[in-house]
RNA sequence: GCCAGUGUAGCUCAGUGGUAGAGCAACGGUUUCGUAAACCGUAGGUCGUCGGUUCGACCCCGACCACUGGCUCCA
């Protein structure tokens, strides 16, 4: 099934290849004036895939030579003339030992036949087309590719291009394959669109969050000290963590949730209890070993080691009838109980000096088995055996469901090393964790709870494209990726698939990405400049609770174990301020700024910095993150450097100000708001942030 | 983890096989001013780290680290 769903995603029928929109057709047909330009420069390239995505396309190519950005320039001067020259896009329906016998030659995804380095990508994609499907070229110029087409008339038709990247890629995405130069490029209709197009990446690049991030000091990543991939929080962004726990906690409390807390670390037996160990020990930091009689144990082993050559060289063990293949086999506490019962067998003749020896072995055998077994910590990459153990923590009754409990525990998962990006992907993570548990019967209105409180989540930060993606698990991975319980699998996701239909959810259906203990929902949104994001995750566990042996009792007096719903709509603080920060460009709304409001005075009169601190004060005691500018700068500096620091509200104050009681507000990037009375000016800030407005 | 690219002051960037430069920020002073930047000065760098080539390396070479673009992964 991985398989086939790969293929499926590779290769579209013929009919959904004929959906192709216009601006596919000219893309992908770019990737063929792309790769006739690359077979100019390097005649031994061999292509792979060449399709349109989402921005552009690419082609994968293997070739010795490491095509560079510094190559751009050369292939795209190649691709020019292939345009100029206007070559129509020809197709060719060959029969499929026609193909086989060209790609042989290496005449497909070439100039022309070339001996000795046949199409060997070319010949594995015929092998996958099926029986009775027509298999057709398209040619343009010297350049044939097995292709099913569709394509714009004529290279001519390619009126703007460029080359964007270069990347690596497995062939068919299987790192056993061998491991291609995938080359990315993007076209238009016209100059005009494809300019527009690199004017909005100039625009996402002003507001990436790194760059953001570091911009208004919200967080930093010390990868010398603290390590790649564990931000710090600077006092800016943690403000902002702040407000988000706030907003969780808040929501979560109206909903009935309880809060815990819960250590980072835990025993190994927690995650082989679990089941996590054997499918994520990959990414999990390696354990802490606490062994405090290491060296103890050591030296007792060889200790023992010795003793045993000694009872060897006495003849000892041979009086006790072992054999040395017989002794590999035991472990410790065999090996004890076969020295015990030996040693106090009677027609078991051994000489006294033998003896002395067996005894001092057996002694230092029991020491060794009587020592505390070292222990392993891991540290927490996830919430859930926690909380399972606070579940456990007191005999459950079905009036205790559902129990909901919350906590904002800080998880840690060892990524991979060329998967870390800025806060998106991060090995330190504060989820806004949660764990349901609850019965079959209130499964479907807790779900749709948790469910409901994304959407109130959407709306209070304005996010109004997302998808649910829900994940379900496939037949073949049962007993292998996924826990073996069929009809659990089938029930829970019935029960899941009916609580998005009936609510009117957004969502589409994944199979074959389901966790390993039952269905997951995962949350997609779009930021201000429509940028796809998951920023959180909501599964669907009816298998770990009973390997952790929860239960609550019935009302029939039987136990029964409940279900689970691992729920984080917020998902980490670390991807969603990093989203926040590109969603709002870095102007976070009023209740979420890490600097709401500034003070600034006009001039330096005793009078006016007293006025002027009596409003901070008053500020600041209603807990707004208030702060002042006295300094000697004129206004037009201040105001300046407050607009750069993108300080929400700039509360101005001059001589004319403090005569009338009042204050002059500038919002940030919207000007100067005139002037308000003082204590208007307060209450009103007081209530947007009260009331988080957007 | 894999492939490729990048690494100069807190930030944005110049620069050269022969002792490192600018603007902004910082600090000190002058300026007393009404909504996006008054003026003068001072200080700040083992040119990512470690090795090699060289009379001499920030520059050339190698390894490592980190970041970036992808691939793979994502409880």
């Amino acid at each position: 099934m991985p398989e086939e769903n790969q293929q499926l995603k590779e290769r579209k029928t013929l009919d959904e290849r004929e959906q192709m929109s216009e601006l596919e057709r000219l893309r992908h047909s770019c990737a063929h004036v792309m790769a006739t330009a690359i077979l100019r420069l390097w005649p031994d390239a061999q292509f792979a895939y060449g399709p349109p995505v989402e921005n552009g396309f690419y082609y994968d190519v293997e070739l010795d030579h490491r095509i560079s950005p510094e190559d751009f320039e050369a292939i795209e001067a190649e691709m020019k003339k292939e345009i100029k020259a206007n070559n129509v896009f020809e197709k060719l329906v060959v029969t499929r030992d026609q193909a086989i016998a060209d790609a042989k030659s290496g005449r497909l995804g070439g100039l022309s036949e070339r001996p000795d380095n046949e199409s060997k990508f070319k010949l594995d994609l015929l092998d996958q087309i099926p029986e009775g499907e027509p298999i057709s070229y398209y040619r343009n110029g010297d350049f044939v590719d097995l292709c099913a087409g569709p394509h714009v008339m004529r290279t001519g038709n390619i009126k703007a291009f460029k080359l964007t990247s270069v990347a690596s890629a497995y062939y068919k995405g299987d790192e056993n394959n061998p491991q291609l130069q995938r080359i990315y490029g993007t076209a238009f209709k016209n100059k005009t669109e494809l300019e527009a197009y690199f004017t909005m990446l100039e625009e996402a690049k002003k507001r990436d969050h790194r760059k953001l991030g570091a911009e208004m000091g919200l967080y930093t990543i010390d990868a010398e000290y603290t390590g790649p991939g564990m931000p710090l929080w600077l006092p800016k962004g943690t403000a902002i963590v702040e407000e988000l726990e706030k907003l969780a906690k808040e929501t979560e409390f109206a909903a009935g949730y309880v809060r815990v807390r819960t250590p980072h670390l835990a025993k190994e037996k927690m995650y082989r209890t679990s089941g996590h160990l054997p499918y994520y020990a990959d990414s999990m930091f390696p354990p802490m070993t606490l062994d405090e009689l290491a060296a103890k144990r050591s030296e007792l082993v060889e200790k023992k080691r010795h003793l045993w050559e000694h009872c060897w060289a006495s003849g000892a063990v041979e009086a006790l009838k072992l054999t040395s293949a017989h002794l590999e086999a035991l472990n410790p506490s065999q090996e004890l109980q076969l020295l015990e019962r030996r040693i106090n067998t009677p027609e078991v003749e051994v000489s006294s000096e033998q003896m002395g020896c067996l005894q001092e072995l057996r002694d230092v055998a029991r020491e060794l088995f009587q020592m505390p077994l070292a222990e392993s910590y891991y540290l927490k990459a996830m919430n859930c055996p926690h909380h399972h153990r606070i579940f456990a923590a007191e005999p459950r009754s079905y009036r205790d469901l559902p129990l909901r409990l919350a906590e904002y525990g800080c998880c840690y998962r060892y990524e991979q090393s060329g998967e870390l990006f800025g806060l998106m992907r991060v090995r330190s993570l504060n989820m806004n964790d949660a764990h349901i548990y609850c019965t079959e019967e209130q499964f479907a209105e807790e779900f749709r709870a948790v469910n409901d409180m994304y959407l109130k989540y959407f709306r209070i930060f304005g996010l109004e494209k997302y998808v649910m993606r829900f994940s379900t698990h496939s037949k073949e991975g049962l007993g292998k990726k996924y826990v073996d319980e069929p009809e659990l699998w089938l029930k829970t996701e019935d029960m899941v698939r009916r609580v998005l239909q009936e609510s009117g959810i957004n969502y589409v259906e994944v199979a074959n990405e389901a966790a390993f203990y039952g269905p997951k929902i995962d949350v997609q949104v779009w930021s201000a400049i429509g940028r796809e994001f998951t920023i959180a995750t909501n599964q669907v566990d009816f298998a770990v609770p009973a390997k952790f042996g929860l239960q609550y009792k019935d009302r029939d007096n039987s136990f029964k174990t409940p279900l689970c719903i691992h729920r984080a709509p917020l998902g980490t603080h670390e991807r969603f301020i990093g989203f926040l920060i590109e969603h709002y460009a870095g102007n976070f709304p009023l209740w979420l700024a890490p600097e709401q409001v500034r003070v600034l005075t006009i001039g330096e009169d005793e009078a006016l910095i007293a006025y002027a601190k009596g409003i901070l004060n008053e500020l600041r005691g209603h807990q707004v993150r208030a702060e002042a500018d006295f300094s000697h700068d004129p206004i037009k500096a201040k105001v300046a450097e407050a607009e750069k620091a993108r300080v929400h509200t700039m509360l101005a104050i001059g001589p004319r100000d403090m005569e009338n009681g009042n204050v002059s507000v500038r919002l940030h990037g919207k000007g100067h708001q005139g002037a308000k009375p003082k204590g208007e000016v307060v209450s009103d800030i007081v209530a947007a942030i009260r009331e988080r407005r957007a």
